[in-house]
DNA sequence: TTGTACGCGTTATCAC
DNA sequence: GTGATAACGCGTACAA
């Protein structure tokens, strides 16, 4: 494969090399006369732009990064979560004329995220997967004092300049918790993921302002901790199992752990929704798959991600100053009614936005 | 966040720019003094190399591309192979400063891999998900004819030139089957995964082959079709309960099938392994979390894609013109010995490579 | 062991 | 509309 550089094409269209960077990019005014030339010319040299001298000369990688946390041999995302935050902002990035660059950070340590930026590996980042713990609030909140372009999603962070694109949680929590009453639950447990995402939190925002509205007082022993994964929704199982005669519905915090302790609960002998009714969270390709499957909080993972690409590509294309804002968007959830709420017309796949 | 420059940092240290530039990089011989003081005065600076600059100035982008097949709202991988090549290749890049640009291609059209070399935006690819379909050959044929550093994962095409990094699946399918062999099964079914695939079909050679050597004749009435999703092994569930008279084991090509087939099963009150044996594939988390816990064969995904990076990296690295050939590697699997192959010493986490 | 000098292929700013 | 040309920051061959 032969490289081509500029200047071929520019002696072979007869035109200057000016021009053919002109065209190329499609800047400023031309004879469509030279714009023909320098294409066939082009065409003929099997020439493209250089992204990397292009890069060079702008001072700028024309690189997103998306930074996932990665310990080897432990899996932190389901592919629902990955493959969809990922295609929307492969998506965005494409549409630009962007490289999607992954990288894997130890959330551990404190990740160098400056250091990205100083080496112009990266013009702007997506932080994927951050916790509360202290490494990452550290990590992040030396991003947002340098005032750099980057995005955490669906995290929040108490430290100003911190952007992030989240979907409502408090809204979808609320959501979920209102169609169990609906239901005639009347007496609603909790199992919520670990309390280091702010989204768990929000979360529980959600299911006690749902009861509080109608009038039920939250009740402690009812609400469950498990942390996301199918493995913890089982073993949940047992202190469900055990409150059982003080529960007729229950609002799981995730797909994968309501899958889980739907399995052991149905071990147990217990049926869902026959004995208890349940409201799932996420809506993921499990979610229609499972036996019952699961009436759930769907959340626009593939929007989220384009829209945090998005946003962040104009920060750092647009040259107005006020555009430089962090990032701060919130997406609506949208409830997926199914056969685990007991939903009557569960067959009907009736939704409605949260 | 202040962009200093090589200029800067010689001045400081009252040494030459290539003296910087040879510190930084850890070439030539040099003193030891003349080091430090440069070092010191990056340091001070917060100097550190830009990387646009120097691929630049390499002619080389220093990013190896790595290619999924994405259709939005659907989802090819599951996380664990995705997470684990994924991670290995991310591994091997770290290590040596390369970069991983994540790159998208739609499966039904041909996808341009030449450009991305031609513009410069990645060094080497490795292409992930690859089938057999006309528009794929198509693709890989373009990029082996122009005999640019590329490597497919776990799929073998007919043409020169192609590389890749494989797992024995020939051997991974003869080795399940002997476990069922020698469980005592007679009469062993085979769910194999969509035919588009090679690694479908090795694992089919290796049933047959396990199954020859015992002197069994391979009867076509037992081998079912799915494509490697849950879904696709619940509904092979049908055939295989009607021909549960003449079947004692079952093989089935990978994990996500044969968890939706024995939940099927299951609701059918057929018991896996009491009714029927069966050994599955991958040793994916799932695995060892469902009820019955899966024999089945491990894939070192990760290795894997440690593997074609770290190939692909050496020879786009090496002047070498002799380590340019194709890569062409072959792992080995490994059994995990759990309870749904019916194994006496199942508890024991018994595994012993294929 | 260190310094000098040039080139890499663009973009962007002028002048015409 | 188009052409000339100065950056951009680094790698490296060669000289010293």
């Amino acid at each position: 494969m032969t490289l081509t550089n500029r200047k071929e094409v520019a002696k072979l269209a007869g035109v200057s090399e000016a021009t053919v960077s002109r065209v190329l990019n499609g800047i400023g005014p031309m004879k469509e006369s030279t714009k023909l030339k320098v294409l066939d010319a082009a065409k003929q040299l099997n020439y493209e732009l250089n992204a990397v001298a292009s890069s060079f000369a702008r001072g700028r990688s024309g690189n997103l990064g998306v930074v996932l946390p990665h310990v080897p041999k432990v899996h932190l995302f389901s592919t629902y979560y990955f493959s969809e935050l990922l295609g929307g902002i492969g998506e965005a990035v494409r549409q630009k004329g962007y490289g999607l660059l992954l990288l894997f950070r130890d959330p551990t340590t404190v990740f160098d995220y400056v250091s990205l930026y100083r080496t112009q590996r990266v013009d702007a980042c997506i932080v994927l997967g951050a916790s509360g713990i202290a490494s990452e609030t550290e990590s992040i909140r030396r991003l947002a004092e340098e005032a750099l372009p980057f995005c955490v999603m669906d995290q929040s962070f108490n430290h100003r300049g911190v952007g992030s694109v989240a979907a409502d949680h408090v809204r979808g929590g609320y959501t979920a918790v209102k169609h169990l009453l609906d239901q005639g639950c009347k007496h609603i447990g909790f199992l919520n993921g670990s309390p280091q995402y702010s989204n768990s939190s929000d979360r529980r925002a959600g299911y006690e302002k749902a009861l509080s509205e109608a009038g039920i007082a939250i009740d402690e022993s009812i609400v469950y901790e498990g942390n996301y994964s199918r493995t913890s929704g089982k073993r949940a199982a047992d202190a469900v199992y055990r409150d059982l005669h003080r529960l007729d519905g229950i609002f799981v915090a995730n797909d994968r752990m309501a899958i889980g302790l739907i399995q052991e609960l149905r071990e147990r002998g217990c049926d869902v929704p026959g004995r208890l009714k349940l409201v799932a969270y996420d809506d993921s390709d499990a979610a229609s798959l499972t036996e019952p499957p699961l009436t759930t909080i769907k959340v626009p993972f593939f929007d989220m991600g384009k829209l945090a690409a998005e946003q962040l590509l104009i920060r750092i294309t647009s040259k107005e100053q006020g555009e430089k804002s962090p990032i701060n968007e919130k997406l609506q959830t949208e409830l997926k009614v199914r056969k685990s709420s007991g939903h009557l017309n569960a067959a009907g796949g009736e939704s409605r936005t949260s």
